[in-house]
DNA sequence: CATATACAAGATGAAGTTTATCCTGAATGA
DNA sequence: TCATTCAGGATAAACTTCATCTTGTATATG
């Protein structure tokens, strides 16, 4: 039931590329060591990011990593899903058809709807909110 | 974000003891074969579940599982949390002290809202309930 | 246009977690 | 007494997580 390490990892990132609001690039390395984040794992967090369309890349000299649009329109939600695909609390409610009992469990619907729930909260926190919050 | 198939399983475990309401202790090996769990694991989940004060086992002779109380006094919650311990949807929930970040965390309030939301939507839910349902 | 810079993509692997299984011991009903 | 049934510990295969490294490709700039 818990965010990986690297889910948690991408997030730091997103908040401090939002934080900074940087018009030029930033390079890795400066976010791994603010951040306190493996460089090397940070490169393919950036990688996952960057294909969701959160982040965009430029490569050679002065290249680095930029948010792909403002921290207003990223949600938590899509971090997390950048990084570990669609969220479910259960397998079954995401393929109902690999579970014998789906048809007839009394939890199955528990579970949808609860990740309903959750989604639903996640993708209302978008980084700008979080940001301007008082911690 | 999910939880595991052992918890899975005690969910099915309590369901169908839950169904059953039998009086009479069941064997391990005749909840296995009903939900199609390995019998050798379900005994180590019953062995978490009775410790939870959520079955009571009976050795010996005769002897099996049963509810340690009715089905609607024992939420998903309360299964889920006697498999997997306390649920977060992130470490720094359950150990702040153990982030660099936590204090001055924008996220840090969101993961700990999200989970009062989870747990308390499964604190709701009580397996009397679940059944009566139409599914 | 040469070159240093920086990301892209794939291979690799250590460590940890999940998902089991098996064995020995202890309790218990008949 | 003895077959039955759970308790608890040891063991291990499979999978996931977390991370690193290497080779290749793009590009700004002098």
């Amino acid at each position: 039931m818990e965010i990986t390490q690297e889910t948690d990892y991408a997030v730091r990132c997103i908040l401090f590329l939002s934080k900074t609001g940087s018009k030029k690039p930033v390079v890795i390395e400066t976010i791994a060591a603010e951040m306190c984040i493996p460089g090397s794992f940070l490169a393919k967090i950036l990688q996952k990011l960057t294909k969701a369309g959160i982040a965009k890349s430029f490569r050679g000299n002065k290249g680095g990593f930029q948010l792909s649009k403002g921290p207003r329109h990223i949600s938590l939600l899509a971090v997390v899903e950048a990084i570990e695909g669609p969220i479910a609390m259960n397998r079954c409610t995401i393929h109902p058809e690999r579970c014998n009992f789906s048809r007839t469990c009394p939890v199955h619907p528990v579970w949808t709807n609860l990740r309903k729930i959750v989604t639903e909260y996640l993708a209302a926190m978008d980084f700008e909110m979080m940001l301007k919050r008082p911690q």
